[in-house]
DNA sequence: TTGTAGGCGTTATCAA
DNA sequence: TTGATAACGCCTACAA
C-alpha cells in the first residue's frame, strides 16, 4: 500500500507537504504541488479511508438500515437517497440485518436512515445518546439526535377506508401488519376512527405481517366465513398481493366478490388484473428528504420532523355494491 | 467518545491490559479481565472501527457495486449473499454510482462483489492489481484477484430460442441489451448460434438497454412491420415488461399476435396475463455463491471460476403457431 | 513555503 | 500476568 509517505520520499520533502498538496491547501508552491500530484498519481496514491476517518472522526459515509433486501418498496426510495448523498458529498450503503448493526456505533458511518421495524427503538435510543446521528421512517422516536420523516399514515387509511365504504361496502375486513410494526398500527388507529362513526358498518380485524403470506391466510379466513360480497383493506400492498394470488386460484373473484385496497403503490399492482386499488406516495421523494434531513443533523442544525403525503389510486379491485 | 484509554484509566491497569480483556486473550487473569469488562459496558464503551481497520488492515465488510436499486432480480440475491457474509463473520454494505467506487481502493472494505456493467472493467483491473479482492457476476476479467460467478447465458438463451421454434416460430425479434453488456453479448452469442442452423427462420435484431423503455421501443418497431403473428426473445424480463405493457394498450394479444419471452424470472412474471414464459436461475444461490468465492480469496484460496446453471419456465405468453 | 511532531484509537511486540 | 511503547496512515498546529 502506497502512503503519503512514499510520496513524500519520492518528491523529496515532508509528508506535509505531501498532505497539502494533496488537500488542494494554498500553503504549498503551484511548482511542488503539482509534482507532488504528478508522483502521487504515478505511484498510484489513494488515501486510506480508516486513517482519514480515525483523523477527522467522519467517514462521509450515509447507512440506511432496511428489514431486508426484498422490498418492492426501496427502490425508487434508496435512489432517491442516493441522489441527496451524492450531492452533498456523501456516499450511501446499504444494510440488513442486526449484525449490521455495529457499523454505526463503531462510527463507520456519519449518520444512519432507518426503515427496519425490527430494529429496537431501545437501541437507536442508545445510540443517540451516545451522538449518532438518525433519521427514522417508521417509528415516532423523540431526541434532538433523531429526526423523523414519515409516511402520512393516518390520511392513507381514512382515504383506503373511505373508498371503500363510498362504494357501498358495509363489511370490511382490515388486515394488518406485524405486531409493534407503527405503519400498521398507525393505519388501524385511522381505521378505528372511521369505523366510530360508521356502526352500521361490519368490521373484522385479521392479523397480517406485511408479507404475502399474511394475505393468504387472511383470504383463507375471508373464503371460510364468505355469505356476500366483502371489502377488504390490506394495510400494505404485498399483503394484497398474497391475499389476491390464493383468491385467483379459487372460483372467487376479485373486484366482484372480495373487493380489495392495498398500501404503498408498489409497480406490481399495475399488473395485476384488476388493477389493485391503493394507496400511492412519492418513494422517491422520501429517501430524499430522509437523507437531506440527516445530513442536516450532522451538520447541527436544528429541524422539525416531516411528513410525507399519500393519495388515493382507484382501481378495479374495488368494485361498487 | 470513550476508547480504551478511559477504561485503562478507570480500571487501574494500562491499555494494553485492556485490550487484551477486550479481545478475550488468556494472558490476563479472570479477574482482572471481568473487572475490565465490566467497566467497558459500563462506559458503553464501542470499539472504533476506523482504528481497528487502520491497525488490523481488515475490515470485515464485504461490498456489493450494483447499477441500481430497482432492479427486480437484486432481492433474493442480496438476501443469500447476507446470510454467507453475516455466517462467515462479514458485514455486507450495498452500494450504487460511480462516487461509491472510492470505498474499494480506499480500503473501507476487503471485497467487492460487482454486478454492475457501467463499472469500467479497466478500473476492476487496476484495483485488482493492487490486491484489492474482486468477484464479477457480469463479465469475463482474467486476474489472481478476480474470481467471475457468471450464469450460463449461452443455455439459457438456447432454451429460450429453441422453445420458440419448437412452438413453431419463423419470425423471431431479439431484443438486446446495453452496448457493451457482456450478459446480453453472451445471449445473442447462443442465439446466433442457434439461427445459423435455421436459415428457414426469419431473425431481426433490436437494439433494447435492459430497462423497460427498450421493450416499448422495440413493441412500436415490431407493431409497425406487423403482417403475421411473430415471436419476440427480450434478452431480460424486465424489457419483456415494456414490450408487453405497450402491447396490451393496443389491439395486439400476447402469446397469439405477439409470442413472448423473457430472462431472468422475476417475480413479476408470475402477474402477468398471460404468464411471460422466460428462463429461471436461483438469484440467492448465485449472491450466495459469489459471497463465499469472495471470501475464499480473501483467504487467499486458490479457487475456480463457477457458474449458475439456467432452465426454461414455459408460460402462455408463447403459443403454438 | 516547508518541516517537525503529536495525536486519532487500536493492536502487538517486547520488557518487566 | 501486566505495562510501556511503537506502529497503522493521515491531518494540522506550530516552528523554522
Amino acid at each position: 500500500m502506497v502512503s503519503i509517505k512514499d510520496i513524500a520520499k519520492k518528491a523529496g520533502v515532508s509528508i506535509s507537504t505531501v498532505s497539502y498538496a494533496l488537500n488542494g491547501s494554498s500553503k504549498v508552491t503551484g511548482e511542488t504541488s503539482s509534482r507532488i500530484l504528478e508522483i502521487a498519481r504515478e505511484l498510484n496514491y489513494v488515501p486510506n479511508a480508516a486513517a482519514r476517518t480515525l483523523k477527522k472522526k467522519e467517514s462521509k459515509i450515509l447507512g440506511m438500515f432496511l428489514t431486508d433486501f426484498k422490498g418492492d418498496v426501496y427502490g425508487d426510495l434508496l435512489d432517491g437517497m442516493k441522489e441527496v448523498c451524492n450531492a452533498r458529498g456523501y456516499d450511501l450503503v446499504v444494510c440488513s440485518g442486526k449484525q449490521a448493526h455495529r457499523m454505526l456505533p463503531e462510527r463507520m458511518m456519519d449518520g444512519a436512515v432507518i426503515l427496519d421495524h425490527t430494529f429496537p427503538s431501545e437501541e437507536l435510543l442508545e445510540y443517540a445518546r451516545r451522538n449518532h446521528k438518525i433519521v427514522v421512517l417508521d417509528r415516532e422516536l423523540e431526541h434532538p439526535n433523531i429526526n423523523q420523516v414519515l409516511l402520512d399514515n393516518k390520511a392513507g387509511a381514512t382515504l383506503a377506508i373511505e373508498y371503500l365504504l363510498e362504494q357501498g361496502h358495509k363489511k370490511i375486513y382490515v388486515v394488518t401488519g406485524p405486531e409493534g410494526s407503527f405503519d400498521s398500527n398507525q393505519r388501524m388507529k385511522a381505521v378505528q376512527m372511521v369505523a366510530d362513526r360508521h356502526d352500521d358498518v361490519e368490521w373484522i380485524k385479521i392479523a397480517g405481517n406485511f408479507k404475502k403470506s399474511g394475505g393468504e391466510h387472511a383470504a383463507e379466513q375471508i373464503m371460510e366465513e364468505y355469505k356476500e360480497p366483502v371489502a377488504v383493506f390490506c394495510l400494505n400492498d404485498e399483503m394484497a398481493i398474497g391475499l389476491y394470488n390464493r383468491i385467483t386460484e379459487t372460483e372467487f373473484k376479485i373486484g366482484e366478490h372480495i373487493h380489495l385496497i392495498g398500501f404503498d403503490n408498489i409497480e406490481l399492482t399495475r399488473y395485476m388484473q384488476p388493477r389493485l386499488a391503493t394507496i400511492d406516495y412519492s418513494k422517491r421523494k422520501w429517501g430524499a428528504l430522509a437523507s437531506e434531513q440527516l445530513i442536516k443533523i450532522i451538520a447541527g442544525d436544528h429541524i422539525e420532523h416531516e411528513r410525507i403525503y399519500v393519495s388515493l389510486v382507484k382501481g378495479e379491485s374495488v368494485g361498487k355494491i
